[in-house]
DNA sequence: CTCTACACGTGAACC
DNA sequence: TGGTTCACGTGTAGA
């Protein structure tokens, strides 16, 4: 008599599933069949082994649940992103990691008194010299635009070395104005990739004197939007 | 003897798994045991099965990969999300969700020529007097500023009915520049939530004359953010 | 037929 | 001890 494990996942296949129930996460399906005599368990003879069986149902139902939770979560996201080209799960996780990389090139943080100058010393401890600072400002949002040079006598600074002090000194006063305040802490190890530089190439330190673009544009409720470009 | 499948799981359990592999996405793992004569298959009583068990090893092998590549994806997902709380798969993809949420009360579209004129035209088409204008540019970056009023003899129309208009000029002319265009084209069955018009209250027509801003800031290689806000 | 993608139940590990 | 999360192998439906 081969009835084992194959058996039980044909009885618990005809179930009804209910797929796609967005919002609501009950699922009323009773399956506590007393019929159940598989004559496994050669270790452990304890005699009676209900309790086990009992408490695998209840895995069993709660593993159901983590999964429509998580089915939902991934529905969630993929309608979240456009232009979805495919309904794989890969390609939904897929699409919406370049989505976020595509949207993490602004980068928003919340508002801090005495970010100005603080980008400013930033600036000047890079050994760039400022050539000219434009601010502009409209309801609660503030678009601040720098433009440097390159001292004579400094060493050349890298370009990536500019964005990544001034990425710091926007990330080091962090506030949790909403429910995301500054990108890349990477304790995942995995490709993070988000360069915050866009793809164009970027001089470097080849130029004679580059110029440096600094733009932070602060949202509405004391959060900013801060994009950052050189040329 | 209970040699079932279990016993197959016990076996498969003990390989190696060399987990957090980034980039290779190789598995060299042999598992081709030929010791397997599990006495099932009632059914259909053809003499040969060899072919069969060859067959869910190929099975096997691809679904290891698909979830790896699934646990690599949502890694990177991981590591793209700030302030990520727990590193549960649900809660992985839940701060996803809000951060792209939160990231989506910005809206970028790609750069087309006429869409300057496009929105003064549908801002005059809604009835509003359009009363000053800043257009601000640098580098490849254009950050328009509309500032309009109720005109007297006009209806009011309500500021979600101006903020659905505007945004859908600014979509209407869609380019493909990136690998997001635009955003809310709501063909997945979920909760989509983008307000585009952030939390804070919307005075909306019940103001004498409300002002109008609608800022749009182009993106350097012809990429342009869209932000609108009203007071 | 093969190949791909998915849901399922289950054992195990960690609070 | 129960609750929760994860990886695993398998069955199966659709190209």
């Amino acid at each position: 008599p081969p009835s084992t494990v194959a058996q039980e996942h044909q009885q618990l296949h005809g179930l009804g599933v209910g797929r796609a129930d967005s919002g609501s996460e009950r699922s009323d399906m009773q399956l506590g069949d007393p019929d159940d005599n598989v004559d496994g368990e050669t270790q452990r003879g304890s005699g009676k082994d209900g309790g086990g069986k009992r408490q695998q149902c209840k895995n069993l139902i709660a593993e159901r649940k983590r999964r429509k939770k998580l089915n939902n979560r991934l529905y969630t996201l993929r309608s979240l992103v456009p232009n979805i080209t495919k309904m794989d799960r890969a390609s939904i996780l897929g699409d919406a990691i370049d989505y976020i990389v595509g949207l993490q090139k602004q980068v928003l943080c919340s508002h801090k008194s005495g970010r100005f100058v603080r980008i400013m010393d930033e600036i000047a401890a890079l050994g760039l010299q400022i050539t000219s600072v434009n601010v502009t400002s409209y309801n609660k949002l503030v678009l601040n635009v720098f433009r440097a040079v390159m001292k004579d006598n400094e060493a050349a600074v890298p370009a990536d070395r500019v964005r990544d002090s001034l990425l710091e000194v926007t990330r080091e006063m962090y506030g949790g104005g909403g429910a995301w305040s500054s990108p890349l802490p990477p304790p995942p190890p995995t490709n993070a990739k988000l360069d915050g530089m866009d793809g164009q190439a970027v001089p470097a330190a080849a130029g004679d004197h580059y110029q440096l673009h600094h733009q932070v544009l602060g949202g509405y409720h004391h959060q900013h939007l801060q994009y950052l470009a050189m040329d």
